[in-house]
DNA sequence: ATGAAAGCGCTAACAC
DNA sequence: GTGTTAGCGCTTTCAT
């Protein structure tokens, strides 16, 4: 089968392409009854633009990228569909990088962004993300971007996150207030905003309490296999016998705690309280339900995505580089914080 | 900040834009100087050649769509990773477009990928999906399609799927010699052949076993409010009260029976056995654990990709439209269908 | 070894 | 209201 463009269009009804281009994009100089011919023969051919050669020449793509650092955590899943809300209304394109918590892929992602490849980016940064060129070389190309939900600090562009500190601070309060005196805090990074936001929140509570605020907090390496999370947390447990509460910063880690609790014999709650950030869906259905803070994942995401529209369309005065939109999570509490269950 | 394109390398350097061209594809023609000048130029400079006029020129997009139902699914998720993962070795992008299971956003999507957008797509069909036009629109347009997961019967292209007649079988048996005497089966879709192949070795077993096999398949309604589906799933109880097992072919039933169960006091797995199709990771950790018959889900995505790019790259004879591949699931034995338990 | 030139399919300024 | 034309940035003959 031949490929149809305007050309075959324009040679079939007797026109000049510019006519039919004119003609397809309805413009006013274009008579109707021509217009009704070039849609009828384009239909009837089932003519699609080339959207390569639409790009090149109007210097926009209609997509965007998403960078994500995985996709199997729930959150992202959700925060995904948030954006394809958005992208679809938008008739825009999205395409998503996936960095795997590896800084390299992510600049990897980040360079294909470039020369044109998309109008926008959203990233949620991978832990390993501390550099700031790679945003910048973006920045000078004029490329919108906008973080979600893993930002960074000392690069300056619209963010859509949520009020991490505080929940550090909620994540305390409820291991504290259901009884535990030695609640500790693990995470998978040491320098991801986000965690360290959380942790900070965190132990603000524990110093104001007057609880221990030494050795609190612990970085879970995830670089390896799957298998280590288990041992490390393991690790911990065995290491600190005194440990009666944990605020697992990510989901995945709090899914390991319970398999190393089920397998060490070690009771939730009466033994250790866990708390977790994490819009899992099985919350509630786990042995025990599990207390989580829950972020507004797919409206995290629908926001960004709608910044970042409002930048691509230059209502860029709108949207101020600093600007911030943050989105609350909400404690959910279920049985593995309670402090009157076995 | 000027955009920087061949034009410009050229102009810099003195010498054509063929010549720059050649030299950045490694050309045998360009002499080992001039090549190391441009080079050098054109990382000093950030040069990134334009995809879009590439794509144009060269008729090839470097870019492959994946059409899903939805992202939520844990099985799409790791699906997703197994496509990147192939992807990226052979330096492509990927487009995502979400069906929301819904057979007009479907039909979209595939119109996006066509005139040239893409260089292949692979797609799990919708649960609405059983024409297939669209899909002959493409073939049309010789961007091949591979199907993956959910497939289509009357629509020949390859496909990479699971051995669902017979997990079905076994779904049936696991029930059964646990003590079930009235075992049904739940999914969300009368058209999908996947959830149809699992039903119909499902109900092959029961009629072996001699058990009644009327009324053993309902299909729950899951294209209105998230709640409906704890309602349907309780009203299928109540009204078969002698139910005592179910097969959920999705993720998010089980979930939702669990659910409902927890809700009106029916234990699992003494009053009630549940046997899922899941790749959940929590499934171990559900109260009770969660007997699972769980896809490869990320080689079930490797896998089609890898034939995707097979037929890209024209290696073409070697894809029959035919082509089959089937990667068994397993079962995971745990709590929920466990006779002895209460 | 290098360059001139045509053209991928489309848009838009400018004629007529 | 319609057509001519000049590119967008790149690749690829074909000359030289």
């Amino acid at each position: 089968m031949n490929k149809i463009t305007i050309k075959t269009l324009a040679k079939e009804l007797g026109i000049s392409i510019a006519t039919v281009s004119k003609a397809l994009r309805d413009s006013y100089e274009i008579s109707a009854e021509t217009k009704q011919r070039v849609l009828n023969l384009a239909k009837e051919l089932n003519y699609m633009p080339n959207p390569y050669a639409s790009s090149l020449r109007k210097q926009k793509s209609k997509t965007i990228a998403v960078i994500l650092p995985e996709v199997a955590d729930n959150f992202f899943s959700l925060a995904i569909n948030g954006i394809q809300s958005v992208a679809i209304a938008k008739n825009y394109h999205v395409l998503i990088y996936l960095s795997h918590e590896n800084f390299e892929m992510e600049k990897e992602a980040i360079l294909h962004c470039s020369s044109g490849r998309v109008d926008g980016v959203l990233i949620s940064v991978s832990r390993e993300t501390t550099a700031i060129a790679h945003f910048e070389k973006l920045k000078k190309e004029n490329i919108p971007l906008v973080f979600f939900d893993r930002d960074i600090e000392n690069f300056s562009a619209p963010k859509v996150i949520t009020n991490d500190y505080e929940c550090g601070e909620i994540a305390a309060k409820q291991l504290i207030s259901n009884g535990c005196k030695n609640p500790i805090f693990i995470s998978t990074s040491a320098s991801l905003s986000i965690s360290n936001k959380r942790f900070s929140g965190f132990i603000s509570v524990l110093a104001k309490m007057g609880l221990p605020v030494n050795n609190r907090q612990y970085i879970i390496d995830n670089d390896n296999k799957e298998k280590l999370i288990t041992t490390q947390i393991q690790q911990i447990l065995e290491k600190n016998l005194h440990t009666d509460g944990i605020v697992a910063s990510e989901e995945k880690l709090a899914i390991h705690t319970y398999q190393v609790c089920h397998k060490r014999g070690i009771k939730i709650p009466k033994d250790l309280k866990l708390i977790a950030f994490s819009t899992l869906e099985t919350a509630s259905i786990l042995n025990p339900s599990l207390t989580t803070i829950s972020q507004p994942a797919f409206d995290i995401g629908k926001n960004a995505a709608e910044i970042l529209f409002a930048m691509i369309e230059k209502k860029r005065h709108i949207v101020q580089d600093d600007y911030t939109l943050i989105l609350p999570s909400i404690l959910i509490e279920r049985d593995s914080t309670n402090k009157t269950l076995k």
